[in-house]
DNA sequence: ATGCCTGCAAAGCTTTTGCAGATGC
DNA sequence: GCATCTGCAAAAGCTTTGCAGGCAT
């Protein structure tokens, strides 16, 4: 019974082979950032046989159980990431494609402030600054 | 020579009914954030016989032409909007869908100067805030 | 044994593109 | 007249879904 094993179990997903393996790549891999075909490529590197359906699946099922995030970088394809618990935001180098990731407390409670300015209370955000090296 | 057909002329397009229809939508619609099937309705019942793929290409070149900007909100269609030149960034209901646009200096000063304490250069920005109503 | 899970293929949705004809300048 | 623009239809890119069989418990 590997770590991972017990943490498909608490959130009550089977534990199965393309489960096990996606909770892995998204563990160890180098790039924090996976696009859904990224995994699956790196299934395939490794001699697994998943469908990309199942890539989707166990990634839809993933978030919903709070084990991973998933991030809408301007238009491009969705990208997933092993949620620590340690929230964070994210800037990303037009010229490079390098994502970097940063936490602000600061500016966490200025949303808050500004939500509840306008008579609501912040459930969630999306903030992505595109930045580029200093000349 | 109506003013919209200056504002065309002024950024280097031609002026077809197509575009001016657009441009006129845009300016005028109540709800400011329009998808592409938006617009393409609201020529249809306008009675104007505008392809969908035209809608998209026009609003390709308004956006590069900085008439319009254009948002992608978490993962449906992409919106757009006339450029009035002021900046500002965007909350979203989640429970009534509302969009509520909002400006803070602050912010986008705390952006900045995040991007410079990484060695960036902040180019732009994408923050949405997620919202509910206070009980 | 049962119900959940999977691969495959097909479809869905948004957006882009090729092409032949139409239109603005 | 010539280049640009347009509509149509087809394709592309990403993601979801239906279905028949497979696997975990």
């Amino acid at each position: 019974m590997t770590l991972e094993d017990q943490e498909l179990k608490k959130v009550g997903l089977k534990v199965t082979v393309p489960r096990i393996k996606i909770l892995q790549i998204l563990e160890n891999c180098l790039n924090r950032h996976m696009t859904a075909e990224d995994i699956y490529q790196a299934l395939r590197d490794a001699g697994e046989d998943v469908g990309i359906a199942t890539v989707y699946r166990v990634l839809t099922q993933f978030e919903a159980a709070g084990l991973i995030e998933r991030h809408n970088f301007d238009n491009g394809p969705a990208v997933y990431e092993i949620d620590r618990g340690e929230h964070h935001d994210h800037m990303v180098c037009t010229e490079s494609g390098k994502v970097i990731e940063f936490h602000d407390a600061e500016i966490e409670k200025l949303q808050e402030r500004i939500a509840a300015k306008n008579g609501y209370q912040l459930v969630g955000h999306n903030l992505v600054l595109y930045v580029k090296p200093l000349t």
